[in-house]
RNA sequence: GGAGGAUUGGCCGAGGGGUUGAAGGCGGCAGUCUUGAAAACUGUUAUGCCGAAAGGCAUCGUGGGUUCAAAUCCUACAUCCUCCGCCA
């Protein structure tokens, strides 16, 4: 959510970044009402103030026994009441349609983002590894998972419906090789492991802006809970209502989970093997910060996945989202992109973003500074996927096969995988 | 799932319709005393919103209700604690 009275103070500004966004946005309703409720605020306050005197007189008109005049005083009050529910009725109106005009509104871009339409006005910020040249007929990691007995793609679908899939054999016990080496890997570079309920409330929900405008994207249960599409969700909302001390800042935290998501409107995108489905894994990391400190803690958390992807010796390359591909509440977002020979192209794996204190407003996480300012300020939040646990094991599967259809596994990785250095066909 | 009990400021804890935004204590901050510190003493110490300001409004778990007036009465819900049942 952005702040009320900086969008009324630099409309401009305001009316430029969200165009860059693609984001239309009612500026006419929004100083209608900003400037309703404001007025609205005002009546009923003054209001509340008369009826606030009057009930005191009455008190000490009681007090001295003068029946007859405090009842007329009643009577007064009764007047005032009447007043002022209608004008309460009008400001709740006033303030909720406010409210949900805000929570639907994007976050501005940094002034560092480059402005674009879509994805291919992304710029490439770096690359790093090189993309293996076949010497031999290599296979998608869908036709060679299930080749190997390390993915089943049918049983899976037989289970829980399309986009749902099975690992079996090493191929389970290389999804907890990687999950185990990414929490691992980014407890030792300063992030605290935290393990979090896999579903959320709708206020969780609302604060890291997957609700209301993207309710379409996430599992609901019949008991109004949502399973989560990411453990940003509940990494950035466990300091929700709080105020935190400068001194605890920057927060960092990462938790493995599983993510869920709908994929409405995904129809007919990477329909095969385990790039886009319902259900995957992911080590997620968050940072709380300081406004000072956010942007420098993005290229810190952009280097932190990519340690991942270089010690597992995956090609990858780093883009800058532009205005036009940016995501919801992100002021800036880097995604990393991993070499997929399937594609024969860079695929997502990660994306991180410093989301400014878009979220932090709607979450309500503050933080005090008293050598600094007087009272209590925003924090700025980030997350990132460090990475997304499928998809790395889709790169590995492809980048890592052999001639003789079995996978090597990653140096890094065979301590996890109980000295096994090759995946071989399952029994 | 059933039966009880609880929820007040940074923390503990009073208050059970009318100058109670809320006693008292602890903690914090400032000062007196002291060479310095401790102790003692004195003062001070919530947040949000509207407003140019003066000032005002709201907030005692949350939402409704009763009343001229609610921390205080009623009600629903949430959370925590105790006991029973069930369960990994």
């Amino acid at each position: 959510m952005l702040d009320a009275k900086f969008m009324r103070e630099n409309q401009d500004l305001v009316r430029q970044a969200l165009e860059n966004r693609h984001a239309n946005w009612n500026l006419d309703l929004f100083n209608e009402l900003d400037e309703k409720r404001r007025m609205f605020i005002s009546q009923e306050e003054s209001l509340q103030a008369k009826r606030n005197a009057a009930s005191k007189q009455i008190g000490a008109l009681m007090g001295q026994g003068k029946r007859d005049e405090a009842e007329a005083a009643k009577e007064e009050v009764r007047k005032i009441n009447e007043q002022l529910d209608e004008i309460s009725k009008q400001r709740d109106e006033a303030d909720g349609a406010l409210r949900d005009l805000m929570l639907r509104i994007p976050n501005i871009p940094d002034a560092s983002v480059p402005v674009g339409a879509d994805e291919n006005d992304n710029p490439e910020i770096r690359r790093w590894g090189i993309p293996r040249e076949f010497d031999f007929e290599y296979k998608a990691h869908w036709d060679l998972g299930p080749e190997l007995g390390i993915m089943d793609f049918e049983r899976g679908t037989k289970l829980a419906g399309s986009r749902f899939y099975l690992l079996g054999g090493a191929g389970a016990r290389l999804e907890r090789a990687l999950i185990n080496f990414m929490a691992d890997t980014h407890g030792k570079r300063g992030y605290k492991e935290w393990w979090c309920p896999a579903l959320a409330n709708a206020n969780t929900l609302t604060g890291t802006a997957q609700l209301p405008k993207f309710e379409e994207d996430l599992f609901k249960t019949t008991d109004g809970l949502y399973l989560i599409p990411t453990a940003e969700v509940q990494l950035t909302n466990i300091h929700s209502g709080e105020v935190l001390d400068a001194s605890q800042l920057p927060l960092k935290y990462c938790a493995f989970t599983p993510c869920f998501r709908s994929e409405a409107g995904a129809a007919g995108r990477d329909t095969r093997g385990i790039i886009r489905v319902h259900q995957f894994s992911k080590v997620e990391m968050v940072k709380i910060t300081t406004p000072e400190t956010g942007f420098d803690e993005l290229e810190g958390m952009v280097a932190d996945a990519e340690n991942i992807l270089q010690l597992l010796g995956l090609p990858y390359r780093v883009i800058c989202l532009c205005t036009g591909d940016m995501g919801f509440s992100s002021a800036k977002t880097y995604d990393l992109e991993v070499w997929l020979p399937c594609y024969q192209g860079y695929k997502e794996i990660s994306s991180c973003s410093c989301c400014t204190d878009f979220q932090a407003r709607r979450a309500n996480i503050k933080y005090k500074d008293p050598d600094k300012f007087k009272g209590t300020r925003y924090v700025y939040t980030l997350n990132g996927s460090g990475l997304a646990v499928g998809r790395t094991m889709a790169a590995i599967v492809e980048n890592y096969q052999q001639a003789d259809g079995t996978i090597k596994v990653p140096d890094v990785l065979v301590p996890y995988m109980g000295g096994m250095t090759v995946i071989g066909k399952q029994d």
